[in-house]
DNA sequence: CATCCGAAAATTGTATACAAATTGTATTTT
DNA sequence: AAAATACAATTTGTATACAATTTTCGGATG
């Protein structure tokens, strides 16, 4: 590929999206423009043109004479994030499952050998990025432009939540994973519209059970046998 | 307001979305940087920022070495939208009983007194207008960042889809709509999340009813007594 | 010592000039 | 006459220079 100023633009928007997803770049950090038009060899112009599109696709947050920052995420996106999730994935697995093309099916196959190789490989970020496009075929498959920006909205914190707490190892619940990851590609393949409801909800309860692990785990003194007030609700 | 290049950023973006809103610019119509920036005395760099921001919100469509775009409206985008609307629309106003503010309340019930007047008016972009706003405002209420990209993108599409459909006069609709807002204000102010609900099913029924019989009226030949084939699915 | 200016430095925003690509048009070719 | 092609005109993309705003930091003041 030539190095034009055009495929630079290319390559700085699919870098900074991956920071961003696997955070090398972490939330509500600043993002100079100098420093990264340097790094990418663009003048401001272009770098700058290209901030306002990640800005639209949910990556960063700009405001005026401020720099652009990494989207944040507060103490309320988990709860945001599970009570979207399910809703708006399972609507887009049911209708990935009725407007599959045959050339979607096979990169949906290809990306799912990926993450199984990510998997393997022990590499969290690789294995965020895998499975982030693993669903983001999804997205493309269910083609409805409506559903489609809070999707990849969603995938982007999907990615960045799985980055912050598959640091603790879980090989059981990725392997889960990626087997409902299979009986999605077979739903879709068979055209079985509530099976792959079923397992779009399946899916994110194994995530969100996982996380909801980590963030309130066992106490230490249930471990001791103690005995602790019940928690309070928030 | 002193009539910087900022503030002339400012009028350009609302004045934008406010054309396509109100199809004054139609989908799929070019928009040439030039004239644009001749016409908002800004310089073609700003310019072009605008239309990124925009399309990050889903007003225009950028392709490369190609002027930017209205967003398309095609054959598929009304199935689209009555697939995704009721979902993410039942969704957003049940969010919006549970963390509505007192200030979002009193902002809701401005707009449903403007929504009343464009009504009087019988201004169709008027109305197309206030209605947006008003659903924008429950929106914000949701307060769900993975829902709002979604809705955002709904209400760009409902007020363009309401100028082509609300041409042809429908008042009993239309008042009939209004009372669903009152309703919807009502519910929100009790904190009753099951009227939110069915309120949200039925507001959306009614433009789909309204839509459809624009789509599919009564044939000709049924008025005039001929026998004619039940339609055939596509 | 904390606080409040105020100028300098750094950073973001805009305008203009130039490069690259696309589109329109006139001419040539078949 | 229709199609192809070369060239001009238009339009989009990028780089650089400059303006405006924000941040930093030193010093004066209470």
């Amino acid at each position: 590929m030539a190095d034009t100023a055009a495929s630079r633009k290319s390559i700085l928007l699919e870098r900074l999206r991956t920071r961003v997803l696997t955070q090398a770049l972490r939330p509500g950090e600043d993002l100079d423009e100098g420093r990264l038009s340097d790094e990418f060899g663009l003048s401001r112009t272009p770098l700058r043109e290209a901030l306002r599109e990640l800005a639209g696709e949910g990556y960063v947050e700009l405001q005026r004479n401020r720099s652009a920052r990494v989207s944040e995420m507060s103490h309320t996106t988990l709860r945001d994030f599970f009570l979207a999730a399910p809703m708006i994935y399972g609507a887009v697995l049911r209708l990935a499952v009725s407007h599959a093309s045959r050339e979607q099916i096979e990169a949906l196959k290809d990306a799912q050998k990926d993450f199984r190789v990510a998997l393997a490989s022990g590499d969290v970020a690789a294995k965020a990025l895998a499975n982030t496009r693993f669903h983001a075929i999804t997205g493309e498959m269910a083609g409805n432009i409506y559903l489609r920006p809070s999707f990849s909205r969603l995938l982007i914190d999907h990615a960045r939540i799985s980055m912050t707490f598959y640091e603790a190892d879980a090989a059981e619940e990725t392997v889960q994973a990626a087997d409902q990851h299979d009986a999605i590609i077979a739903a879709i393949e068979a055209g079985d519209a509530a099976a792959a409801g079923q397992l779009a909800e399946d899916h994110w309860a194994l995530s969100r059970n996982r996380i909801a692990q980590f963030v309130m785990p066992t106490p230490l003194s249930d471990r001791l046998g103690d005995v602790v007030p019940p928690a309070r609700s928030l």
